[in-house]
DNA sequence: AAAAAAACAGACAGACTTGTCTGTTTAGTA
DNA sequence: TACTAAACAGACAAGTCTGTCTGTTTTTTT
């Protein structure tokens, strides 16, 4: 009953090929090469790159929303968890070689024919907006807009200031965007 | 000296196909076939895949600010300009099959160390910050956020909305981050 | 009309792609 | 210890990729 191994070790090496270097120039045998195990133990555990791929975005999904919950865990008050998810977004930069969300990179290299893998972007997308939108609720809004206007624009802030952040290969962007919302709300 | 039309047609109908379905996904046997033309004959425009990638990111940078100019040209005031940005963004959906900044999709194709092409996206996303920027620092800002500070705030929100549109498949996130500019400057 | 330039068709090289299949070896369990 | 399940190595098929090259035909210029 015990988990094998194997299953972890094409996973994780995928999922860091994938996210590196790109979905679509990360070949198999380059996988089964690093990951070290043989062509038809990968084969046995998925039936095509496209299964690896959705597992990859399942797991970075499951993965990042309990990393986020955790760290909000703490953190009181609905104003404040907004703040916190813009450093939970900066503290990524530090760890790692934060390149961008997986799930948009992703999305500019596969087709939208592939339902089942957009399924999984749109999904991604939309328990960030609901998180965002919670807090919104929860607020005291004075911004002057209707609390769904506010909860989007908080929104495209992190979008837009992430993906600049990843054009400038530095987190400042978002440090900018979260000072800015600070005086905003 | 009258210009080729060869070298058009192979520029027009790698443009679509890199847009389209992506870089990494689209073949030179494809292009060639497309744009009715010989194997050769594409190799001696370009000398490489990369180098038709270049082109089209510079093709498609000239062709976007152009446009965009001469969108703001017939607007006064600083202000409109900014949201006649936004509107033009909007208008991008209607033309077209508008899926996402070519930038933006070519970013999440091509790795890093293609410094030529990751040239031409930081100076393009400087080109639209440096547009914003101006429109700002003519304005009237009575936004209680230092000019630099909304200049990146107004970028972000374009940048995140747009992002948000091609995911929804629909221009309401740029209108929805327009309404909120509209109240908040 | 002759010379030069450009585009043509398409074979070819060499390497890569995903996925299948055969047979062997290791590991866990009854 | 015997049985079963999993992982192993790696050849192979059938197709793709970029880029080169040969030689022919069309177009343009002188």
């Amino acid at each position: 009953m015990k988990e094998s191994s194997v299953n972890d070790r094409i996973l994780e090496t995928a999922s860091r090929l994938f996210y590196d270097q790109g979905y679509n120039l990360t070949g198999i045998n380059q996988i089964i090469a690093e990951a070290e195990i043989a062509k038809a133990s990968l084969y046995s555990h998925y039936n095509s790159k496209t299964e690896i791929l959705l597992a990859y975005l399942d797991s970075w999904a499951q993965d990042f929303s309990q990393r986020l919950e955790s760290h909000l865990k703490s953190i009181k008050g609905p104003k404040n968890k907004l703040f916190g998810l813009f450093e939970f977004h900066i503290e990524m930069y530090r760890h790692s070689n934060y390149t961008g969300c997986p799930m948009l990179k992703i999305k500019a290299e596969v087709p939208r024919t592939e339902t089942a893998v957009w399924e999984r972007i749109e999904k991604s997308k939309k328990a960030i907006r609901q998180i965002i939108k919670k807090q919104v609720q929860d607020m005291d809004n004075k911004s002057g807009l209707a609390d769904q206007a506010l909860a989007n624009l908080i929104y495209y802030l992190l979008e837009g200031a992430t993906v600049s952040a990843t054009i400038a290969s530095s987190p400042d962007d978002i440090k900018s965007a979260l000072d800015s919302l600070k005086k905003l709300i």
